[in-house]
RNA sequence: GUGCCCGUAGCUCAGCUGGAUAGAGCGCGGGGCUCCGGACCCCGAGGUCGCGGGUUCAAAUCCCGCCGGGCACACCA
């Protein structure tokens, strides 16, 4: 609708003062008799001009008065307002009904490759709710630029290497043994001060105690591995497969059987929350194909990389972070920083046009790290892009819940979403903008779960359908066969007040996607429902005299097109009854 | 100590590329279909937009300082 606008005052500019103008803004006013929409554009073109803002906008308005979109067009203290006539209206409500969803499209990606990467959690234990954040968030986005004709590819980073790795396998380690009633100094002294201390590690420690009995007591590792391969575990055994023999002991061996369990833990919580993601990618292969070593080689023939007591360092003081960063520790063991830099060169050298990726707000000091090393990369810097997601805080009875996985002290998402359901969690992760800190009381999104604003919006979707349902019934006719012949007897204000919100959401969701702000679709969504609402409870549509009825069952048509796609965009249903 | 984020109604939060009388839900007080779904609707009370300065015709919005809260500042990931 703002393109639209704009599009005709550039011109009637264009027609009047031979002159392209740039920075139109096209705004809906707060109060309903500064018009449907107004422009700031006699402002900008004040000083070219060397006319009043009063001047030029009565000039426009004048000019602009005669176009069939608009009822009147009102020059007020240098801004134009613009009231738009029920022709136009009407004319843009046929437009939408005849396209469906596709009416708010717009070609903003033109098919660019986007990459979204997000939830990349450690496999090292189940998800918790702010992870869970993460990926509702990552995921609408991602549905977002899809629908805008982005070509999205979502991206889950595992970081199946390195240290935290191995501690999943010494804690399953200590817990197997303990099952036994045994224990190895070492690996408790291990476990104590670093391992996981979740229940889910016992419970790992037992299937493992099931399948494969004192085989690691007793230092069988290899035939203990047989016997995991063939006992039908209910998951994939992609890590256990690919241990190879050299590197074959009782830790390696759980660190694979826990990488592979955890894993399907997590592929599970996603896709019972509608989430899936096209590529897993593995840390580990950076190592395997050699691309961290090669990256280093690289940088260091730059002269970006200096030695020092026994340690590489990469100079990223050079270019905006606070201080050189080490990529290789003195004992020979590469930091997560340099497989970082190998995975970012990676996803540059797919051809991704921009790079989204969704991190916790707890990796903010990372970013300007990064950022360094895409100028040693010569990668343009706004080809990154770094999605912040505030902390999840959890409250039990008006205390604070820690999320650490470590102590294994944290709720986990498949809690939240066995309680609320999917839709429901979904929803409650989207009505907060991603940089606030959220804090949610368990408690209370339980007992209040009836009262969730999804409800609110699923329940207008239902309605709408029940009428729908019922005029079947009544009539043995379908709401498709109504015409658009019907529409002109649309002309109550609230009726106009009704389409024209439908038509100007997709402004809104354009916005929503250029600035990354998936949240403010269920806003959206919630303030259309309150005015279908409104209207319902107000207004009588079956058994109403033909014009007044079929005109009314059009535009709640079109208002169900925009609710569903509102919901599909951020993942949730819309049930024809409730 | 340094950096980033946040501070808006009793509570949880929208609004922040400056724009006209600051919004929603919950909670509170009052009311609403013999009729398409009352999981709804309407009315009302409730605000120094953390504090102070600055820029501007115009500041919740931009800039600076302060106060309060969160997060991060590893040869962890």
């Amino acid at each position: 609708m703002k393109e639209i606008l704009s599009g005709k005052v550039k011109k009637a500019i264009k027609k009047l003062y031979g002159v392209e103008t740039d920075g139109i803004k096209i705004e809906k006013p707060r109060e309903e008799k500064h018009g449907d929409y107004s422009t700031n554009a006699a402002f900008l073109l004040a000083k070219e001009l060397r006319k009043s803002p009063m001047d030029i906008s009565q000039e426009l308005s004048n000019r602009l008065a005669e176009d069939f979109a608009f009822e009147r067009v009102v020059p007020e203290r240098g801004f134009i307002n613009f009231f738009l006539s029920k022709d136009f209206i009407l004319q843009e409500l046929k437009n939408l009904l005849e396209r469906g969803e596709d009416y708010f499209k717009e070609d903003l990606g033109k098919g660019s490759k986007v990459q979204v990467e997000f939830v990349s959690a450690n496999p090292t234990g189940p998800l918790h709710l702010g992870h869970g954040r993460g990926a509702v968030v990552g995921d609408t986005l991602s549905r977002l630029l899809e629908f805008f004709n982005y070509k999205v590819v979502r991206e889950f980073y595992i970081n199946d290497a390195g240290r935290q790795v191995y501690l999943l396998g010494v804690s399953i380690l200590f817990r197997y043994m303990q099952e036994f009633g045994e224990e190895d100094a070492r690996i408790r002294e291990v476990f104590e001060r670093e391992g996981y201390k979740g229940g889910y590690i016992v419970e790992l420690a037992q299937t493992l105690k099931e399948i494969v009995g004192r085989d690691l007591l007793d230092r069988r590792p290899k035939e203990a591995l047989d016997k995991l391969l063939k006992a039908n575990l209910p998951f994939e055994t992609d890590y256990l497969r690919s241990v190879k023999e050299e590197d074959l002991d009782e830790i390696a061996l759980c660190c694979a059987f826990g990488l592979d369990a955890m894993l399907h833990e997590i592929k599970r919580d996603l896709s019972d929350i509608g989430i899936s993601f096209d590529v897993w990618f593995s840390e580990r292969s950076l190592y395997t194909d050699g691309l961290v070593e090669k990256m280093i080689e690289e940088l260091s023939k730059k002269g970006f990389i200096y030695e020092k007591e026994g340690a590489l360092w990469l100079k990223t003081s050079q270019l905006g972070d606070d201080k050189d960063r080490v990529i290789r520790k003195s004992n020979g063991d590469y930091t997560y920083f340099a497989s970082d830099i190998a995975y970012h060169y990676d996803k540059f050298k797919r051809g991704f046009d921009k790079v989204i990726n969704v991190w916790g707000a707890d990796h903010h000091g990372y970013v300007p790290r990064l950022k360094a090393v895409l100028k040693l990369l010569d990668i343009p810097q706004d080809w990154l892009e770094v999605y912040l997601i505030q902390m999840v805080k959890l409250f039990k009875e008006g205390k604070e819940l820690k999320m650490s996985k470590r102590a294994g002290n944290f709720v986990p998402l498949r809690t939240f979403i066995e309680e609320v359901g999917e839709d429901a969690v979904r929803f409650s992760f989207l009505t907060k903008r991603s940089d606030t800190p959220l804090d949610i009381d368990v408690e209370k999104v339980k007992e209040k779960s009836s009262e969730n604003p999804v409800f609110y919006v699923q329940y207008a979707h239902a309605r709408i359908s029940g009428v729908f349902r019922e005029y079947e019934k009544r009539y043995s006719k379908s709401v498709e066969e109504i015409g658009s012949e019907w529409l002109r007897f649309l002309e109550e204000e609230a009726e106009l007040r009704l389409i024209k919100r439908i038509l100007g959401t997709k402004d809104e969701l354009i916005s929503a996607a250029l600035k990354r702000e998936p949240h403010t679709i269920t806003y959206l969504l919630i303030n259309t429902a309150a005015l279908f609402h409104n209207y319902y409870n107000h207004h009588r549509i079956l058994g109403m005299p033909e014009e007044v009825m079929n005109s009314r069952l059009l535009l709640l048509k079109a208002l169900r097109i925009f609710i569903r796609l509102g919901l599909k965009l951020i993942g949730v249903s819309a049930p024809e009854r409730m």
